[in-house]
DNA sequence: TTGACAAAATTAACACTGTTAAGTAAAGTT
DNA sequence: AACTTTACTTAACAGTGTTAATTTTGTCAA
């Protein structure tokens, strides 16, 4: 507020980039506690109070370091999404043709919801706002949807795919396989074999339809 | 417990059914305002004080008539499931050709889920081993799964469909429409139009693949 | 080393939540 | 008229997210 106020700050920023870093490491603390308890208790189970017991801190003090709540579970999911992004970006790099890297993309998918379930549910099912939410120098869903626009493109690129629009085709692909991911995680009557099966099933369909040669 | 007990009790039943009634009268009244309150607040914003306040009894009333506050959720749910069986077996039912069946079943549970964003999610996403939790007297999403399997074994005897596992076929389907329809719900940066259109793509694709004539 | 100041964390409290147990008042039965 | 069951309420508990006030801790200048 008071202009006198940010100079004197910027004078002390040494000693205080040096806290900076105790500050963002209890950040990381209580972030990587969050993870372990939402990925053990899930959504209903979660809370704050808990979180707070786990790292040994009262739990108004996660308040000096997230908003609210909703800003904690909202970088719990955006933590889940860095790992999702990187997932997709693996298999988007191995070596493949145009049309099995995009089966690569998929597959890669499929195992981390079948992997993660409790997170994927946050993230995709239980509070899919999350999805349009950005943060601050965090990763968002449409980075990973980047990746299989990017893996489209290359393949109608190289010949190898129907020149149909990349954004489009990469929303039925995600319809898809999303579609498989949250019946597998719904039901235990719908076990990993089959949402394999389905996954395969749906690609096949895809590469019938799409793909060139 | 007793065996005198029970005897005694049918002694009673006559004036038992009739304050039955009375009974089982209150019970829709907690219902159907639990079934408003939640279209308007959704799931984070639900409670059972809010509905008992609503109706004009004290909290502790609902627990006479619901084991829990899950069990009147997973109540509204299966409501949600009563009407959405009812859509897709009313698109069932449409003087229709085998294949143009199976695409009035899908259109009608896209349209299901668009108009009924926050009761969707709860038995979709939100609240989705709701989909497995069976409750006397109440029809499960396995009915309206059956439609869908029933409008794909009569397009498979018509001999309009391709021989398929009819099961399959309809996860496959199911798996489509429901990407589309959480998709939908999950960001508005996805407007209804593009559902309609990812939806009727999916169809075509299913119809070019497995449709015969 | 002490005193001042800012930052970090805590305590206490509020307004909620779901849920249980004990109590009340009315209706039905004998 | 006395007893019993039924329907409902009141009071209370344990837990939640969250805010404001307060204390503790750490840093720097005199």
């Amino acid at each position: 507020m008071n202009p006198t106020n940010t100079r004197v700050q910027r004078l002390k920023s040494g000693s205080l980039s040096r806290r900076e870093s105790g500050k963002t490491e209890l950040k990381r603390q209580i972030l990587e506690a969050a993870l372990v308890l939402f990925q053990t208790h899930g959504y209903e189970g979660f809370s704050l109070r808990q979180v707070a017991e786990a790292i040994g801190y009262s739990p108004t003090t996660i308040y000096l370091y997230f908003k609210d709540k909703d800003e904690l579970l909202l970088t719990v999911a955006l933590e889940g999404f860095k790992e999702f992004g990187a997932a997709l970006q693996a298999a988007y790099l191995e070596p493949n043709s145009a049309v099995e890297r995009i089966k690569a993309i998929g597959l890669a998918y499929l195992h981390f919801g079948l992997s993660h379930p409790l997170q994927y549910r946050l993230m995709f099912m239980q509070r899919s706002e999350f999805l349009v939410e950005p943060l601050e120098g965090y990763v968002s869903f449409q980075d990973s949807f980047g990746v299989i626009v990017r893996a489209i493109e290359d393949g109608i690129k190289s010949g190898k795919l129907r020149p149909l629009e990349p954004r489009a085709l990469a929303a039925l692909l995600w319809s898809a396989v999303h579609g498989v991911v949250s019946l597998a995680l719904s039901t235990e009557h719908f076990p990993a074999a089959q949402a394999e099966n389905l996954f395969r099933w749906h690609m096949n369909i895809l590469e019938r339809e799409y793909a060139i040669d």
